[in-house]
DNA sequence: TGGATTCCATACGCACGAGTATGGAGCGCT
DNA sequence: AGCGCTCCATACTCGTGCGTATGGAATCCA
């Protein structure tokens, strides 16, 4: 559990062993705070509790709330790229990323409860920038992936913008509406569709 | 402006000529606000001042905060589909109906106002019953639009995932991110590639 | 070991918004 | 005219959650 990856040691989330608290330490709580509730749910005082301490060591570290989620915000931008887009420019055939990519981003859930935990809370004016950032390096990256697979230049371009658009949805109606519960095989069947029809042959 | 549907009577939305308020005007003011503030800002003082009287108004038309949004949200949802759906299904050659679905989805941006700010606002318990039950059907009516389009039965379901999914992911990005300003051109250019890749040929 | 610094607890104040109580103005009906 | 019902105003209570003030414990360092 507590996969995310946030937090630079290990052994963290443990009741007993706590001795003082750091900011970072706030900040990942408050990352797995919102990817299990909601960035509506992140109070100081419950965050408190939820680590065995009160307000007074959270206004210590931390000026006021919205700092705490602007800090979590950012800390969440700085780590969540680099992993996966390494990975597939990795590959060395263009015309195979997109598809291992596709796969790749469909197995791994758990990162991506972030990410809609956010989508969300568009709201709030704190998240919309970060996530028009994340948003438009990742369409950016899809871009020039097409560009790779051998599309041109507008439609390589349009096709990113469809893809992640299809990939923001999917979260929305499958992660949060948890929409047509689908089994392992309807979700594989569902990935192959889109593969098959998004990536050009 | 003011450009949505709801209520029977027109003439509603003019300061001076207020006489008494039904349950009705409340619902939708209440879309109103929401469709430009999020469901977060439906609070019962502002809707009253913006009504022109005070809770003491409200509260005997509703029991609770969220009755009136139970309300509206009920409300919404009867009115929003009829209209679109059967426009759709007047269209004799069922393989035109889906192309011609797509552009005039894409340029009545208007009604899709209220579906975004609720998309957003897919915390709230309320909310999540009403868009999984309105995505579903429209999903649903994409898939036998796809059937009659030609396509087989596991691809066409397939399909409907995917394009709503991308219609959705659309909203959130360009809409309430405002993502890449798209211009006009670009967005009729975007449609058309939609309607490309997602669309048997 | 004593002092400075870091971290935390306790106890407040305060704003804001939901819900309640109660009385009053307007209109229909006889 | 008088009564009753509908709709609304005023003036509260109350819970919740942010932020503050201040003192105490733990840790580091000279």
């Amino acid at each position: 559990m507590r996969g995310l990856g946030y937090h630079t040691e290990m052994n963290v989330r443990q009741k007993p062993e706590r001795t003082r608290l750091s900011a970072e330490d706030w900040e990942d709580a408050a990352l797995t705070l919102i990817s299990e509730q909601g960035v509506g749910a992140l109070a100081v005082e419950a965050l408190a509790r939820q680590l065995g301490v009160t307000k007074g060591s959270f206004y210590w570290h931390f000026r006021t709330r919205e700092a705490l989620l602007q800090a979590a915000l950012e800390r969440w931008e700085q780590y969540g790229e680099r992993e996966i887009i390494s990975q597939i420019e990795a590959i060395p055939d263009p015309r195979e990323r997109l598809p291992e990519l596709f796969r790749r981003v469909a197995h791994e859930l758990q990162p991506h409860r972030v990410y809609a935990a956010l989508l969300k809370a568009l709201d709030h004016p704190l998240v919309v920038p970060v996530m028009a950032r994340v948003s438009k390096r990742r369409t950016e990256f899809l871009h020039t992936a097409y560009k790779q697979a051998g599309m041109e230049g507008a439609d390589a371009l349009n096709r990113a913008r469809l893809t992640y658009a299809a990939y923001v949805g999917f979260l929305q109606l499958n992660f949060t509406l948890g929409l047509p519960r689908l089994s392992h095989e309807e979700f594989d069947a569902y990935v192959e569709h889109m593969i098959a029809t998004l990536i050009p042959a």
